[in-house]
RNA sequence: GCCGCGGUGGCGGAAUGGUAUACGCGCACGACUUAAAAUCGUGUCCUGCACAAGGAUGUGGGUUCGAGUCCCACCCGCGGCACCA
């Protein structure tokens, strides 16, 4: 018995494998077929390539002329991924098929559209997963980008792949290198003492993302703070730029904001109190400071001053009070009242002066601080003075970019001795000439950092030993890499001219396409990879090298895509790999469910139970087909209507990146158009051309196969990108006849079908002439009537 | 604590101050089928026998002829920032 289980079993389950696989077949289309057939069509004739040629009258000679028949730039970024693990999970598919659909629409209205796709694979992230598994970086970076690269060909983003660019090739790199060649010779990269986070377990440096409160997210040590000196870029300089030009860009406004309160602009004095003069004949000999400066922003409230407090690192603070006591004092400038200072924590070095004006009747911290210290808490109202000059300050802070790690460009630094003692280099530092880089990231077995503080390129001998571009002399090379976010900051530039090894981009070309049309991409970028885009376009538009200040002309966030109600993690164990969707209702229905789950903006929802719907749709748009009729008929009025708003709806909707009630919208004119018993094929191919950006194999396919029956539409069969987007008739859409909303008290009870411009006193006729409607009204006594026009009417009783 | 975004059926989600719940999922019933799957059709916010009448957009107020939408206060969720004087 239990034998013949064993031999019938896998048969009886092969068998019903075999019935249920060939029903598929008869009623389903063959996603796999269909999709593999154009992915690999549109690759072959480079379907998706632009027209990257110089503009028209200015190329050289051999350069090919500037292709008429493509239509107007417009540069579709984004955001590229960054490969930390092995695939790509529906979260990065999330946004890369809303802003692709976007694209083709952009294709299909006649633009030359440039959208690239590139790896950031440098940094930290990526270090880390292969720490964790063990296993080389450069193993590991090669084998995700071969699977990444896999991933975004499945999905059938119309990406140009000639053009793809990986941050952690040396051909990339090397530019990244100039730019900080480029900011350094610009007075823009310099160096100075910052503290950094410090595991002493770990024996390593840790990025503010790798201390979860206080301790180290690998080994639970408490965190210290170390102090090193490390490479700045001065983002602080553009600050008011980068605030201003918030004004005239066209971003999202929420990130607006967000920029906006991370540069922190506030306008206020700086106040001066001199020191008490017996204090600085004593004490404070070792100083020269004979006053204290604070920033304030209220100096209405100086009268109410009664203690001043620095920050630990102040000139001073080795002098003041860590507890009540009179060590050091200071003259109130309003009232010349004597009042004590004090060092604490809660005043921040880096901001103002790095010291406060103590107001515990105005600031709440200044009370606590007050109270526990049981100082003076002098309650006098707000006094407008004069007292102190005007001052600005940013909370925005130098961009650190020294990263004591292995996975990231050198900094094309060079230290030497005897440039620093003859006075030849600021401080010794030399930069790496242009013709000298890149200054390759060495191999290393071990690249874990040695303890030492210095990133793990210290390790190495023949590489930190190196001669003065300068003088000839010994010299030692920066051991530090740059942060992953310098890679990120221009990598749309390199894009336009990815494999040029004389220069980073070409000048002609970066003004043909820039700046970007339109970027997409996630709301966490909001401060670091925006922001810091924007400052080093601005420095590159001064060098002369970019066609505008700002990089991206139009920004779009993004929502969050969750799972089930719960954020997708490896922890909660909901991750999706797009694969096996992709496998088993095709790319198509996966691009489409992503879009058509909820709005861009907001994020969405993933259930494995809502894909279905978006499957059976594309397959009855398929089955759809056989009703196409060569003969020219009537359709009905209410059909060509609903034909001329979806027009007008998708294209409005696609517009704004509504894309989810775009398709709902498709959904409801192909409801319809299945009731019909035949359709016409211009009306068809419509329909075809609007579902060309959502679900673009289906419509090539089905484009295709429209063009081998004979006529009807008038563009030549070719690809339906080449197509031209549809127009809607606004006289078709126009009614004559609208639905009157009657409403008594503002309480709808009813509508009445009544042709358009329709007077008030008709309509009240029209109102009272319908039983139940009539009926509300009974006994009523009407106070006022609110008519709108072709809208509605309401009785007020 | 501050800043931003949100809270709508059983679920994902729609709604220029004017018919709340489009579209989709799920569910129920029906058609096709020996049967199931697939497909198609009908129905589906709640209370009610009701095509009678009410009640529902996180909570409480307000503005308005009329509020999911605007204003005020609060509660909850998500994301970001942490003493920025």
């Amino acid at each position: 018995m239990v034998i013949f289980k064993k031999i019938i079993s896998p048969n009886y389950f092969l068998i019903k494998k075999f019935c249920f696989g060939l029903i598929l077949v008869m009623t389903k289309y063959n996603h796999k077929k269909i999709e593999k057939k154009w992915r690999e069509k549109w690759e072959k004739d480079k379907i998706y390539q632009p027209d990257l040629s110089l503009p028209a009258g200015r190329q050289g000679k051999d350069k090919k002329p500037l292709d008429k028949t493509r239509g107007k730039p417009f540069y579709n970024l984004m955001m590229f991924p960054y490969p930390s693990a092995e695939g790509l999970h529906i979260g990065n598919m999330y946004a890369f098929v809303h802003s692709d659909c976007y694209g083709r629409f952009k294709r299909l209205q006649g633009f030359d559209v440039f959208e690239p796709i590139g790896l950031d694979g440098f940094g930290i992230h990526s270090e880390n997963y292969a720490i964790k598994i063990g296993e080389h970086i450069k193993k590991v970076s090669a084998r995700t980008e071969k699977n990444f690269y896999k991933q975004l060909h499945m999905i059938g983003n119309q990406y140009d792949w000639s053009r793809t660019v990986e941050t952690y090739k040396p051909d990339y790199y090397k530019w990244t290198q100039w730019l900080f060649l480029k900011m350094y010779e610009k007075g823009l990269a310099y160096r100075k003492e910052a503290s950094v986070n410090w595991c002493g377990c770990c024996k390593t440096v840790l990025s503010d993302e790798q201390v979860i409160s206080g301790k180290c997210e690998r080994c639970e040590t408490e965190t210290e703070k170390k102090l090193m000196e490390q490479w700045f870029w001065k983002i602080t300089d553009y600050a008011e730029k980068l605030l201003a030009n918030l004004k005239v860009i066209d971003w999202s406004e929420e990130v607006k904001i967000g920029q906006k309160n991370w540069i922190g602009k506030s306008e206020g004095v700086l106040i001066t109190f001199n020191l008490k003069p017996a204090c600085r004949t004593g004490r404070s000999q070792n100083s020269n400071l004979k006053n204290i400066e604070v920033f304030t922003t209220r100096p209405d409230t100086l009268p109410g001053c009664t203690f001043l407090v620095l920050s630990p690192e102040h000139e001073l603070a080795g002098l003041a009070c860590r507890q009540a006591g009179k060590n050091l004092t200071a003259i109130n400038p309003f009232n010349n009242k004597e009042i004590p200072i004090f060092t604490d924590e809660y005043v921040l070095y880096d901001y103002g002066t790095g010291a406060i004006m103590g107001v515990p009747a105005y600031d709440e911290r200044d009370r606590v601080f007050a109270e526990k210290n049981n100082l003076q808490i002098l309650e006098v109202g707000p006094e407008e003075n004069k007292i102190g000059k005007k001052a600005v300050k940013y909370k925005l802070r130098d961009w650190c970019i020294s990263r004591q790690r292995y996975w990231g460009p050198p900094i094309p630094m060079v230290y030497c001795e005897k440039c620093a003692s003859t006075g030849s280099a600021q401080a010794g530092w030399v930069l790496v000439p242009e013709k000298d880089l890149p200054v390759l990231l060495p191999e290393m077995e071990d690249f874990l950092p040695d303890g030492s503080g210095k990133g793990p390129l210290n390790k190495i001998r023949e590489f930190v030993n190196t001669k003065c571009p300068k003088c000839g002399g010994p010299a030692k090379r920066e051991t530090d890499v740059s942060d992953p976010f310098v890679d990120s900051c221009w990598y749309y530039l390199r894009y336009l001219d990815a494999h040029n090894d004389k220069k980073p981009f070409d000048k002609l070309r970066v003004k043909k396409w820039l700046p970007v049309d339109m970027y997409i991409g996630g709301k966490e970028h909001t401060v670091l990879h925006l922001l810091y885009s924007r400052f080093v376009s601005m420095v590159l538009y001064e060098l002369g090298l970019v066609p505008s200040e700002e990089p991206f002309e139009k920004f779009r966030a993004h929502g969050l895509l969750i799972r089930d109600g719960a954020k997708i993690s490896k922890s909660k164990g909901n991750i999706i790999s797009p694969d096996d969707y992709i496998e088993k209702f095709g790319a198509d229905t996966v691009r489409m469910y992503l879009m058509f789950l909820g709005d861009m903006r907001q994020g969405g929802d993933w259930r494995d139970e809502g894909i279905i719907g978006v499957y059976r749709f594309l397959n009855r748009i398929y089955k759809l087909q056989s009703k196409v009729s060569n003969l020219k008929f009537q359709i009905s009025p209410e059909l060509e209507k609903l034909i001329h708003q979806t027009i007008k709806k998708v294209t409005e909707d696609l517009e704004n990146l509504k894309f989810n009630t775009a398709i709902s919208q498709l959904m409801i004119l192909a409801n319809e158009m299945e009731k019909e018993k035949e359709l016409l094929k211009i009306d068809y191919c419509k329909l075809i051309i609007l579902l060309a950006p959502f679900a673009p194999h289906l419509a090539e396919e089905l484009w295709e196969q429209l063009g081998n029956k004979e006529s009807a539409c008038s563009e030549p069969v070719e690809s339906v990108f080449k197509q031209k987007w549809p127009k809607y008739d606004p006289a078709k859409i126009k009614e004559d006849s609208f639905e009157l909303i009657v409403q008594i008290n503002g309480k709808f009870r009813g509508s009445i079908s009544a042709s358009k411009n329709l007077g008030q006193s008709e309509a009240e006729k029209m109102v009272l002439a319908d039983e139940k409607l009539a009926k509300y009204l009974s006994g009523q006594k009407i106070k006022k009537v609110i008519f709108v026009k072709d809208k509605l009417i309401n009785f007020v009783a």
